[in-house]
DNA sequence: AGGTACTTATAGAGT
DNA sequence: ATAAGTACCT
């Protein structure tokens, strides 16, 4: 029986189907599961899976969630539509796309897609490119349709006209409504227009209203505190009929308002759902008792929540451990040293740590630490795999051949590898779609009628160029994405571009590609079974493994739905990313001021709570064990920064931490509990000196020789070709040599773990 | 048009 | 520290 799995708490909101229901989950709750079981339970009720949507936060979470709810109810519960509010919207968008003046294949411009329009109206408009950073108007841009203000409404509104005013850019406007212009020429949509535009499909065309109020007669949402209004309205407008709506959240683990979401959308939630009915699920499953209780002591110093209680019966469990060391180094020092005592003491995986950080530039020091202790990582966040350069250029082929009118791909593309189309050429084109109003393709594929400076050669390159797209066009229907993405790959001519470098990074970026076939692979292949598409209910065979469905699969894709594999790794991510996640060993470094809480968040209480709840999500995240750590002095854009330790340091309870505070002195690395000795490197050693500049030759000298560093002088042993062996890898064979002195690198292809990039110095490789 | 050398902006979380 | 943009040379 399903219901015996749960609570009585969680049995009782899992039990109540019709209405409006909200869950506030505390952490550790069981949040995950309760949604998981309700939704199984709704199914083993008779209702039919085509009635239901879930939302979710990541598609990852959606996919999993869908895999449980298989196990306990069977395939019937495939045909869930169940994913990211992001996802979910785009397929209903590109479904119903011809009533918003959109074509199907629509293109989703990511931030750095929006950036670059920004950029180029800024420079159009003559505009000071300094004061009006793309970022920066990017994000006006976004707030305004997050709250559903349309360029118009921008226009008309005093307020928000006078605060452009204010801080001196008054044209911000303008620049949205030039913005929204051209990404309608290019037939592409922002991530907040997929949400902006479902919720002017639903304003304006009652007959799909109507066809989806019918359809989803059970809406669920994952993460309510994380909504922004836009979100909040398609919700109530999708419910409004059968008023089943169930959402699940926690006001204290809201940290998404700096992209829109407002903590309103729960605490209001009774004012707009009339009979609403809260439950609380305040049992941690979690953590120890010292972990929620201190994290209870932390959050208990914000103004605004709802209150509740979360308790646990789980074990006491350690004490909060601490530690304020000298730099950034010694930090992360610090960090591996306890890693590897934990591991060899109480027989941890590499797996059950996490560290967590606040900004994903932390990760530098710490990756090095960790490779220099030969602790495998995996790191998550910064340049996600979709955003590498290689990456970026193959995807804008595919747009380009999805969507003609990319303009952002085009340009990306039209001259990438080398085609001898060059800036002088790019700008008459902009000018000649400008006149024609219309997009860069199609300016392109009539150059020969039109006039135009360009001349003939020119011409006839360009012209070529589109024929060949046009021609891959043509097959975006029946060729799946596998055979036409493939094909697209070798017409490109990147991977012989790349190819020609010979350098350790070109083959690392081949091999980028490679794995881009490979995903491309499993996403025409995956799942034998009859899929069912969710939203038109349809049986689909390979039909909809298009090159445009995988785009825009991709284009949604985030760290978070990436696997965090079976690879028993530390891990390393930002907070936020952290989310939803939880770990035996957690360690949160860099508590320090102005840094966590960031410096940007000081000038609003609200924006210090936000803080205050992301150090409540980092410290729950832990299940056995949390080590807090901070650094007096650290690298920021290559200055040395001194920093005191955190606020939010003194807000937890002394009584939850290991240690007095005020702990002036440093602890060797090894010292876990301040009382022992250890054996690892860490007295007192020369930090980098204060001016950049003098990072020279000489001071590099005072720097103390690495773990297993080998001198440079004994790199050059290495020949291509030779066998050797590495100490966590296995034996291998060198393929690759590259580089000088300290950092000399070759690629080995392991007999087990496949090719791996090694720093000679570090990788203490033993030829065989 | 394409490549290299120098300058400058940018470092807050991410769909 | 680094990426991206600009100026200048071939």
């Amino acid at each position: 029986m399903l219901l015996d799995d749960l609570n009585l708490q969680q049995r009782e909101a899992v039990k109540q189907i019709e209405g409006a229901v909200m869950i506030i989950a505390g952490a550790g709750s069981g949040k995950t599961r309760t949604l998981t079981y309700k939704i199984a339970y709704l199914l083993e009720q008779g209702i039919s899976p085509y009635n239901i949507l879930a939302l979710t936060f990541t598609n990852k979470a959606a996919e999993e969630m869908k895999e449980r709810i298989i196990d306990l109810t069977g395939n019937t519960a495939k045909s869930i539509l169940m994913g990211t509010f992001h996802s979910v919207f785009a397929r209903i968008l590109r479904l119903e796309a011809d009533r918003l003046g959109y074509v199907r294949n629509f293109t989703i411009y990511d931030t750095d897609d929006s950036k670059s329009v920004i950029k180029s109206i800024v420079k159009e408009k003559h505009l000071d490119e300094k004061l009006y950073s793309p970022s920066f108007i990017l994000d006006r841009i976004s707030k305004a349709k997050n709250n559903l203000f349309s360029s118009t409404d921008y226009l008309n509104n005093t307020e928000l006209l006078t605060e452009d005013r204010m801080v001196k850019r008054p044209e911000i406007a303008n620049i949205y409504k030039e913005y929204n212009f051209r990404l309608r020429r290019a037939m592409a949509m922002d991530f907040d227009d997929l949400l902006f535009n479902l919720n002017v499909l639903l304003r304006d065309c009652p007959d799909i209203l109507d066809k989806y109020q019918q359809r989803f007669k059970y809406i669920m949402v994952d993460e309510y505190q994380d909504t922004n209004y836009s979100q909040y309205l398609i919700i109530k407008k999708l419910s409004s009929k059968h008023g089943n709506i169930c959402v699940v959240g926690d006001d204290a683990q809201s940290i998404y308002s700096f992209r829109g979401a407002t903590i309103r959308n729960i605490l209001n939630f009774k004012k707009d759902y009339k009979n609403a009915t809260i439950y609380k699920l305040e049992q941690n499953y979690r953590s120890t008792q010292n972990i929620v209780n201190a994290a209870n002591s932390v959050i208990a110093n914000n103004e605004n929540q709802i209150s509740k209680e979360v308790w646990t019966e789980n074990e006491y469990g350690r004490k909060i451990n601490y530690m304020n060391l000298d730099s950034d180094r010694e930090e992360a020092f610090y960090i591996c040293s306890a890693i590897r005592q934990r591991i060899e003491e109480e027989y941890a995986h590499y797996k059950h740590f996490a560290v967590l950080y606040r900004t994903n530039m932390q990760s530098r020091a710490l990756e090095e630490a960790l490779r220099l202790r030969n602790i495998p990582y995996r790191l998550y966040g910064g340049i996600s795999f979709y955003a590498r350069k290689e990456i970026k250029d193959i995807l804008a082929y595919f747009r380009l051949v999805s969507n003609n009118n990319d303009n952002e791909a085009f340009l990306r593309i039209i001259n990438y590898p080398a085609r001898g189309i060059g800036n002088t050429t790019i700008n008459r084109l902009k000018l000649l779609a400008a006149e024609q109003n219309t997009s860069l393709f199609n300016v392109s594929v009539q150059l020969n009628t039109l006039p135009s400076d360009i001349n003939k050669a020119t011409r006839d390159k360009i012209v070529e160029f589109c024929r060949m797209i046009s021609s891959y066009s043509k097959l975006l229907d029946t060729e799946n994405a596998l055979n036409l993405g493939e094909e697209i790959i070798r017409f490109s001519g990147i991977k012989i571009e790349l190819h020609k470098e010979e350098t350790i990074e070109a083959e690392e970026k081949i091999n980028n590609i490679e794995e881009l076939i490979n995903s491309l692979q499993s996403f025409v292949f995956k799942d034998d079974d009859i899929l069912i598409d969710e939203l038109t209910g349809e049986e689909i065979y390979q039909q909809n493994r298009t090159l445009t469905t995988f785009l825009s699969q991709v284009s949604l894709m985030t760290d978070a739905d990436m696997d965090l594999e079976d690879n028993d790794k530390v891990v390393l991510m930002t907070i936020h990313a952290a989310k939803g996640l939880e770990f035996p060993y957690v360690f949160i470094a860099g508590m320090e001021e102005n840094l966590f809480p960031s410096m940007l968040s000081l000038t609003s209480r609200a924006d210090t709570e936000e803080e205050r709840r992301l150090f409540y999500v980092a410290i729950t995240r832990a299940q056995k064990e949390l080590l807090i750590t901070s650094a007096r002095m650290r690298f920021r854009y290559g200055e040395l920064v001194f920093s005191e330790h955190s606020r939010f340091i003194d807000e937890i309870d002394p009584e939850y931490l290991s240690q007095p505070l005020h702990t002036k002195k440093a602890f060797p690395a090894g010292n876990l509990n301040g009382n022992s000795n250890s054996n690892t490197q860490n007295t007192k050693k020369p930090i980098l000196t204060l001016k950049k500049k003098s990072v020279s030759s000489d001071s590099k000298l005072e720097l103390p020789k690495p773990i297993g560093g080998v001198p440079a002088h004994m790199l050059n042993k290495y020949e291509v070709g030779q066998q050797v062996v590495h100490a966590s890898f296995g034996k291998g064979i060198i393929l690759i040599l590259d580089g000088e002195g300290d950092s000399r690198k070759a690629v080995v292809e392991f007999e087990d773990k496949g090719k791996k990039t090694l720093i000679l110095r570090f990788a203490k490789l033993e030829i065989l």
